[in-house]
DNA sequence: GGGACGATCGAT
DNA sequence: TCGATCGTCCCC
């Protein structure tokens, strides 16, 4: 299981059973710059056409949602608040525009290479243990943060999502059910009674979960 | 062409 | 709690 690539068949189960299987696997971008990876600790499930806080609610197309509505196990990042870019694992068959959000990791390899694009100064990976708890904690705790820190954008989107440069891997065993938290996603107020549906997960006791 | 808004973050 | 900051969406 451990560092293993994932099988073809692995993006086809049900958005949410998916959602619950990237919980700590490895997310894994390999650039010029150097390669960085993470565990994903949180993500969040965004399920097509029925769910008022989805993109794709309604089941409209547009320019920024075309990935969606595309093949699973490809990414679709997206850009928000005029400065942050976060990212989905495509979910569902294509034409079901369904998808996961990465909202944090715990830091695996190339920690100060992701404190560089985030603007901080951290010693060498040696020395790995000397940086604060907290700072670890906001290099990967939250979506946006965690694009920045492994340097995905808009040059990503689309992306498959089982091959370098950007891919995903089996880190470690799969986290059991009962170490496995759920509740109401996060920022969708506008989403009436999608606001509550527990579609939010994580790993429980986690310090690199977001909130 | 123009107005409103957002699956966030960081400072206050 | 609030401001930053601008691509995206939708209406005119």
């Amino acid at each position: 299981m451990h560092n293993q690539m994932i099988t073809p068949d692995f993006f086809k189960q049900e958005t949410l059973e998916l959602a619950k299987s990237l919980l700590g696997m490895e997310l894994v971008h390999e650039t010029a710059e150097g390669t960085t990876a993470g565990m994903i600790v949180e993500v969040e499930a965004y399920r097509g056409p029925l769910d008022k806080a989805a993109h794709s609610y309604g089941g409209k197309m547009t320019e920024r949602t075309r990935a969606m509505f595309g093949p699973p196990g490809h990414a679709y990042v997206y850009f928000i608040y005029g400065m942050h870019y976060c990212m989905n694992v495509v979910s569902a068959e294509e034409g079901a525009p369904e998808a996961v959000l990465i909202r944090a990791l715990q830091p695996v390899s190339g920690i100060r290479l992701m404190g560089k694009r985030r603007g901080l100064d951290l010693p060498e990976n040696s020395d790995i243990q000397e940086i604060p708890r907290r700072t670890l904690q906001r290099l990967t705790a939250g979506p946006a943060r965690l694009c920045q820190a492994m340097g995905i954008d808009k040059k990503q989107y689309g992306l498959p999502l089982n091959r370098p440069p950007l891919y995903l891997r089996h880190y470690r065993d799969p986290i059991p059910k009962d170490r496995i938290a759920s509740g109401p996603r996060i920022n969708i107020d506008y989403a009436e009674e999608a606001k509550e549906y527990p579609w939010r997960f994580w790993i429980k006791d986690n310090p690199f979960v977001s909130k």
